[in-house]
DNA sequence: ATAATTATACCTATCGATAGATAGACGCAG
DNA sequence: CTGCGTCTATCTATCGATAGGTATAATTAT
């Protein structure tokens, strides 16, 4: 992945916050890099080529962001707090939210790109959840890190929608409640 | 609201579902009703007028929906089924949780209508869990109309992408078991 | 009661803008 | 001199929107 294919990939990803798969173009993004539209087909043949390594990279960068150190202690509330950093920073919604509200418009391999995001997220949340909440069943453990994970894309999707970082924030107070 | 006005907003609504406001074109919806699109144009100027009549139709279904009989005994059980419904009716997400999706690309006065039917559904929420949970503080209430709204919109939003409906079942029981 | 007017609901045709995608040429670096 | 990265130029398709016309029904005025 040379540096151009990076860059178009950055500009998608910052335009999906703003409104999704459909609301990047080929043209908007070369013309924000200066360059021609039949050059970013040139590194992505197809805007589904685009979509899928756009979706890759945006699952490797969150797992890697969640092994951070500060995890250790409470990786839950690490993990929620990876949602409100997000919200702050980019003052959007998460791009997988976004994508799979879309679901029924977008190319089916998008959409397992999208599905593998949700699946490691999940998997990751059941593992901090056997970490933080050691008395929990197995399957309280599977059926939190489901619940939770819906309830922080909600909350991340509807605290951006009526610009209300607080409206995340109370989610996140909520489900870290719930783990004592 | 005549006939055919109705009927463009049922298909809007239909298209909305498969992949956000941008999915749907006065053409497409003229095809399936074998008008022409200016004939769309007539009853709705502006894709926009379209969108917000559409938004406060489906808050106005659904809230009639709210006040059937059946959820005097467990208002916030009732909620919960009402969105399994809803995901077992059509196969696809709420509505309201695809739109906000695509905040930064619609026009105003269509997220203030999107706005609308989040605060009147928390509200809703709000009184059904000051009488289904008595003992709850009034901060309690708040924050948990909140989160499980924000709980079920990513839940159906995901259950619809992932095609498993039972992702919403877990959330929903999840929910439930929160409020003894 | 009849004539004139207006409203309704659609039509055809067209606009400018934008979308994704392709073909073929150009310059430049190894 | 080969090939990577970009260019120009163009294609087809679709978008929301508008102008202007038609036929029928309802309303109003004489």
């Amino acid at each position: 992945m040379n540096d151009r294919a990076s860059q178009v990939i950055d500009i998608a990803i910052k335009m999906i916050r703003e409104g999704g798969y459909h609301s990047f173009s080929f043209r908007q993004i070369a013309a924000e890099l200066g360059i021609k539209s039949a050059s970013i087909h040139y590194h992505f043949p197809s805007k589904e080529d685009l979509g899928v390594a756009l979706m890759k990279r945006y699952t490797e960068t969150f797992l890697e962001y969640l092994k951070q150190p500060a995890n250790q202690k409470r990786p839950v509330d690490f993990y929620i707090q990876a949602f409100q950093d997000s919200l702050a920073t980019h003052e959007r919604a998460c791009v997988c939210g976004i994508l799979a509200a879309e679901a029924g418009r977008l190319p089916q391999p998008v959409l397992d790109a999208i599905a593998d995001f949700t699946e490691q997220n999940i998997e990751w949340l059941e593992k901090a959840l056997r970490q933080q909440c050691t008395d929990w069943s197995e399957e309280e453990v599977k059926e939190s890190a489901l619940s939770m994970f819906s309830a922080l894309e909600g909350g991340i999707t509807f605290a951006a929608l009526l610009e209300q970082p607080a409206h995340l924030k109370q989610v996140g107070d909520w489900l870290k409640k719930l783990c004592v």
